[in-house]
DNA sequence: AACTCCAATTTGTCCTAGACAAACTCGCTT
DNA sequence: AAGCGAGTTTGTCTAGGACAAATTGGAGTT
């Protein structure tokens, strides 16, 4: 496996690659014959499972050059003891193990009636997507699955999401834009807010993923947003998100608030950015906007609130 | 901009970007005081045109240093002559133009049931999709509408295609697997085929984009696939497209047949691989494998017929 | 005119090894 | 327990050189 794919394939870049392997010695790739790296698989799945590590906020130079029986035990001390994979997650992965497309797509929808929107993308949902991570870097299931798991996934929620803003009903404010930055793939996460926003009767709009930070500021100001919503992921390294969200908070007027939520350790609340712990939370914030919206007498929502009140919704803890 | 973001929002690598410099004298960009590249806007959106270019077929050594101005007549030479935009492309361009996100998405269901899902999947959403490329390359629209373009989009066809499949509805072979090489990041002209194969009756099942070779050929045999359809557009080297497909042919078992599409220019028929030109033909396609089905009495599908039958569907040009 | 074949050129990616700032850790002090 | 500064870790950038794969252009053949 030459270097370009690894890059691809554990989301590490080239020159880290390079670097790792002038330090800790590991990895260790063969060469072929015009002196490049190729990198047995086992090694691969190794450097999975480090990236894996290194999200959870483990540190290279601690891990890597560790035996895989050891970095399988921090792993899961990191993810295990709280979540002994709840009882639906385990039903997924059956589904996924078993390769049975209908069977998921039935599977998910049922959970979604069971639960309903709220819950499923507040709860449920979050619960899925983490089990099938940890089962991802164990190796328990191979990127297919994820894939096709996503896919799934995708369409059941999108559908809900289309359903519950069906036209006919007046959209409300506050009217939310959608986004991510560009270092930040996932759309899931995205897609989960994007949920319960519009079960609160917002009227929502995406960008979808990576879009430029000069871009989202314009299409912002384009829109006429009132809120903001940027998830990130833990694959978002914290400074680069809080440096991004500084130069948003520049690029939009005040009266456009910025949301950021996510499982991305280390987002804080900073002047006129609130952070959501947890999906369950957005609901509370819409209507404390809403309150606030009010007080405000004119139409055009509240001049300026976000900097008085910081810790709006930001409690509890996250590991 | 450093020359991580032009990466990005270029799509050309760091590699390229500093052996251009060295060897072309173009991009031109300032240093910071840590002797770092500083990527001017102006040198960004000429890359954007140089990228499109390529894409095209242009060489780089005859284009990178020639002036903005040119750029954009050789640009225009290459989409303009055939198609002066349609009618229905320059009414989404305006509604993109003007924010306008409950009209834009109004409009583009209007044109779905216009259409019906064969001629938009086929006819109208490459048209919209090439328009708005271009668009996008003249500077006429920025990245943010493109991606917006793209969500809404990608709601109403996923929609189409769910409804078009609905539960209860017996599904039929072929089994279909839908999906992309890890080089490709473009995930509409894959549901266009989805949309397609989804009409005719097929039982799809879409692994998304971007998964590893390997990880295709496992999910094609897990799934127990017919047809592993591979979407490729115009940003995939002829030649990546045509290693992988060899790769895949090796690790697929012969009774599964590869179709490839997209517009990928230097997509060829090899042994085992059909090439479709066109999202039209997918119809005719599946016609054919369901005779060479029934002609193979066996419930398992043809047992080897795609060497048999080489260029069965590939006709006509493609600049 | 349309084809194949071969040599010359173009082009992207990989290589090494050094440098440095930003982020993190740890121990000290308040 | 919280804040601060020194020291360490870590990812990303730099430079040019090398080389294979892809493309071009010309010569020769059908």
């Amino acid at each position: 496996m030459s270097i370009a794919s690894v890059e691809r394939d554990c989301g590490l870049s080239k020159d880290t690659l390079r670097v790792w392997e002038r330090r800790y010695g590991f990895p260790n790739p063969l060469r072929d014959k015009q002196d490049e790296r190729l990198y047995p698989a086992d090694q691969v799945t190794t450097l999975r499972l480090l990236r894996r590590l290194i999200m959870a906020g483990h540190r290279p130079g601690k891990i890597v050059g560790l035996p895989d029986d050891q970095l399988k035990t921090l792993l899961e001390q990191v993810g295990g003891p709280e979540q002994p994979t709840a009882y639906e997650a385990a039903q997924v992965l059956d589904l996924l193990r078993t390769h049975d497309a209908v069977g998921l797509r039935r599977e998910l929808n049922a959970m979604l009636l069971r639960a309903g929107l709220g819950a499923f993308a507040s709860v449920t949902a979050p619960r899925l997507v983490a089990a099938i991570g940890l089962a991802w870097s164990r190796g328990d299931l191979e990127i297919h699955q994820e894939h096709f798991f996503t896919e799934q996934f995708t369409t059941v929620l999108r559908s809900a999401i289309n359903a519950s803003q069906g036209p006919g009903l007046p959209r409300a404010r506050p009217r939310v834009l959608f986004g991510t930055f560009p270092q930040e793939p996932h759309a899931l996460g995205l897609m989960m807010a994007e949920a319960m926003f519009t079960l609160e009767g917002c009227l929502g709009v995406s960008l979808g993923v990576q879009t430029p930070i000069p871009e989202i500021a314009a299409a912002a100001r384009a829109h006429r947003t009132d809120i903001l919503a940027l998830s990130f992921s833990a694959i978002m390294p914290a400074a680069q998100a809080s440096a991004g969200l500084a130069e948003l908070r520049d690029l939009v007027p005040a009266t456009i608030e910025i949301w950021a939520g996510g499982a991305c350790p280390g987002l804080r609340d900073r002047p006129g950015v609130h952070v959501l712990r947890g999906l369950a939370s957005i609901g509370p914030a819409i209507e404390a906007w809403r309150e606030r919206a009010s007080l405000t007498a004119g139409a055009d929502g509240p001049a300026r609130a976000q900097t008085d009140q910081p810790a709006l919704i930001n409690q509890g803890e996250q590991s």
